[in-house]
DNA sequence: TATCCTCCATAAGGAGGTTTTATCCATGAG
DNA sequence: CTCATGGATAAAACCTCCTTATGGAGGATA
């Protein structure tokens, strides 16, 4: 079928409330106008539809044939378009997509993201764990944990420094014991390291007085702690992690921390959305959350 | 339920049609505007819903869960509204609605009505016969045959002249007999008048050279001349009838008109419809059929 | 991998559609 | 008869919406 070009929809609009209201005078209330420019809209209307759709009767206006056939569709069609926006509205307002690096996710957010649906229940939390870097362009979500340098720069995204990554060698007790303990950082190196390639170890060694060079080393993929720590946990080596993130697995005695020395290389954990966001309420209810919930991390350091 | 108000009803549509060609230029094009237009509309729309609904990928959008569940509902909205508006489109161009003086209607349109439908058979007639001076603005009427005076004095209306109101004695065979036949005008005030306060009674008398005052007579109510007629093939008076309706009631013997004599006071049958309404195609194909249908009716006098 | 092409985003500017203001008219009520 | 209500209309202001022009990003092509 050829394009049977909809007459204009302000004029549609405008004829939809005077025929509920059967009054030109109520219609404008309703839509917050004057009842001159329904008048004209509905005129507008009718000379496109090439036929009266009011009768102009005495101190009230009535449906001619013409507009009693058209009002109920034309008002179907708006309680839908209504209905529709408005349950969208609900759906999003009460869905909260986050898209979280996979360590923070792990070590931290999953143990305390329950905190943040008890205060507030009627928000629906969708946690996307990846370490792909999310693109709020092209993905559908409302806020990023990333972890990025020093200054979150970006005119449109909106950061907040929620743990600064401090880095420290941790191994299992197992695997210390297994060189008869490890007392001093150069005893590191007799082991297995998770990540070789990681710049934090040459970081770490360096600040510790001891000669590494990660140059002649594989290759690290960072944002990947989770996997180290897993391994280091196994007895697999020794990993360079965020004690923030592991003193529950230090205080179960499932990871050992040996040296009080980290590292800090400007790195940090970034809540990120876009500035343009900023002030819808579910993202500004995360946000404070957040940032009280992770105040500690910052505190301690 | 309070006010959910629609966000801009262009930018829905503009997201309607994106939706639907998954695509900003395509809906462009379909709308009749540029790809710019859309992606401004589409981004106001995304502001006022408070989420993106279209996911911008390389080459080519894609709805964002949001918008995938609105599309549809909104697309069904807008197809309910582009039948109403199409089904309503057909229905007025294929219906007329005519109001008609009853005399005209009875003894001229309902005789060549016929003519007009085997010529235009898309077109459905709906006649109103009814002594009422109709409204058009009160009325669900597209055209109007009414009488009335020389010229038809309106900047809103249009008016063509039908037929001018010529009007003539008339009586039946028998009322005429019951006198022994009626040789000369005077014989017509021994019989019985249809409606003697009609002053076309005076004019016509007048012009016959006869003594007649309607002050003394009842008060006559214009337009009911087939009223009249009637009365008169009933054999109940002499009535005074515009010759050209009656054509056929003569030549069937029913009627008479005694005398070539016939009155005129400036009065006639018009065709009327609101200027505004003109070019509308019905309306014109009904006037160009309906003056040329009644041209041997103004060519005879 | 250099270039082209496609598609969307954005800024600035302007036209035209909407709306408001002000007033008039008709009708029905008091 | 006068007032109140509801709609129509004209003129002018407003502002939304659209266009033009341009840029950028990502595939496609060679």
């Amino acid at each position: 079928m050829s394009t049977p070009n909809l007459p204009p929809l302000t004029a549609i609009r405008a004829f939809e409330a005077a025929a509920r209201h059967l009054s030109f005078t109520r219609a404008a209330e309703e839509l917050g106008m004057t009842q001159a420019a329904v008048s004209y809209q509905i005129k507008v209307l009718e000379e496109r539809v090439g036929a009266p759709l009011f009768l102009r009767q005495a101190r009230q206006v009535a449906l001619s044939e013409t507009g009693a056939r058209l009002a109920p569709e034309v008002t179907a069609a708006f309680e839908m378009l209504k209905t529709a926006f408005a349950e969208t509205r609900g759906r999003i307002d009460g869905m909260l997509n986050i898209s979280v690096v996979p360590t923070f996710a792990s070590y931290w957010l999953a143990r305390h993201v329950g905190e943040f649906q008890m205060a507030h229940p009627q928000l629906a939390l969708r946690l996307d764990s990846s370490a792909r870097l999310v693109d709020f362009a092209t993905e559908d979500v409302d806020l990023g944990i990333r972890s990025g340098p020093e200054q979150w720069p970006s005119p449109e995204f909106e950061g907040h420094l929620l743990l600064k990554a401090r880095f420290a060698p941790m191994l299992s007790p197992a695997l210390a014991a297994s060189i008869g303990g490890v007392h001093e950082p150069a005893d590191l190196l007799k082991l297995p390291l998770t990540d070789a390639g990681d710049p934090w170890f040459e970081q770490w060694f360096n600040l510790a007085g001891v000669e590494y060079d990660s140059k002649s080393r594989p290759q690290s993929q960072f944002g990947a702690q989770h996997l180290e720590a897993s391994a280091a946990m196994a007895g697999r080596g020794v990993a360079m992690l965020t004690p923030a993130f592991y003193s529950e697995e230090i205080a179960a005695g499932r990871l050992i921390q040996p040296f009080e020395l980290v590292g800090y290389d400007g790195h940090g954990y970034w809540l990120v959305y876009p500035r343009s966001r900023r002030t819808i309420p579910k993202i500004r209810m995360f946000r404070d959350w957040i940032l009280e919930a992770t105040k500690p991390l910052r505190e301690g350091e």
